[in-house]
DNA sequence: GTAGTTCACATACCAACGGTATGTCAACGG
DNA sequence: CCGTTGACATACCGTTGGTATGTGAACTAC
């Protein structure tokens, strides 16, 4: 086995091991110890793979699931012609993509507070905030939604979706799903020119 | 002095303390070396005090926190007679309220990480958030706004405004107040019947 | 082919952390 | 005045994240 073959594969499988670790229990309480057992490697392998220590690796989790988030928003949402049907469909595949636990303990619960609002806020530009903002703007930019700055509305409706996210993890009745898009559908509505 | 006196000024010593470390530097970063020292006694008084420990100590400071934004939104929207003015009035309130490092840092981002996102909400909707479901029950009720299932909406809208707030204290921009206020607003108004 | 270098780790160790068990002494009640 | 309670202080422990150093296999140059 070559010494790139062998690297990335111990670094895929410190990933996969406390991705998993810190969903189901959280980064504060998800020991080096445990993950580097888990792994099969030593911290001297951790830490060689990722200079941040245990920083650096929930960093690097979370950019693997904001990855992920966007990209399934992404292609959900492209299966739609009409550029507001895109943001609907977006908004219900990141709420519906956000209730899985992975999602929800590390995207939305621990991320702002391992890393800082701003890192967090910074990664989250490059996943499903994204989409967020763009297809906003499009549809102000097609007069569909009322001429406004689009960075505050942006902002707002994201935070109103991870706390419904949240909300929706917790709570695991599919009706809520409903409640919550109805609500967020009528907010939407709202907005139009 | 009498041991209730003493009982009571060594407390709220503790939580004063460790209210500004946790505000200025967070939760994970202070230790409690650091905060019985400045508080001028041992481990021994904060763990007679506070069972639990760090995590109590952080709950009670959370308390502390909440208990001020939640006061502050009540007193400030109770000034309005109309009750859609008092929605109008809270929202800014709490969005005002929130810019302040103390509950941007410990009320935002490390009380839903530290405590758990349903216990965070529980406390949540003991102070400010309590207010926003019954401004909404009674629009509702009073046939202002369309009817609707409160809960969801009452989610919504605080989770857009936390998310806000942690934007508004990173910018300090006043400016940016104005834009998400109008944002916020125009969401609002179209909820009216 | 082989000597030298690099790289991907393993090993051993450390200071600091949260937490606990026990000791102490002043305030209180009778 | 004396026994008890309560509000701490002291001493200690296991574990944690982090680091400095060692090691052997994979690659490179000649």
């Amino acid at each position: 086995m070559g010494r790139v073959e062998q690297r990335e594969r111990t670094r895929a499988e410190l990933l996969a091991v406390s991705r998993r670790l810190f969903a189901t229990r959280g980064y504060a309480a998800v020991g080096l110890a445990e993950i580097v057992r888990e792994a099969g490697v030593t911290k001297g392998a951790l830490y060689h793979h990722f200079e941040g220590g245990k920083t650096d690796l929930f960093r690097a989790v979370l950019a693997q699931v904001q990855d992920e988030v966007g990209r399934t928003v992404a292609t959900t949402a492209g299966a739609e012609t009409d550029p507001w049907d895109r943001l609907l469909a977006g908004c219900r595949a990141f709420l519906t993509a956000s209730t899985d636990h992975a999602v929800r303990r590390i995207m939305l619960l621990d991320g702002p507070a391992v890393l800082g609002w701003s890192e967090w806020r910074a990664m989250d530009e490059g996943g499903s905030a994204r989409h967020l903002a763009d297809a906003l703007t499009t549809l102000v930019e097609a007069g569909v939604v009322v001429p406004q700055p689009v960075a505050p509305l942006a902002r707002l409706l994201s935070g109103a979706m991870n706390e419904a996210a949240l909300w929706l993890a917790e709570s695991g009745d599919p009706a809520d799903l409903d409640a919550v898009l109805t609500a967020l559908f009528r907010m939407l509505a709202a907005m139009r020119a």
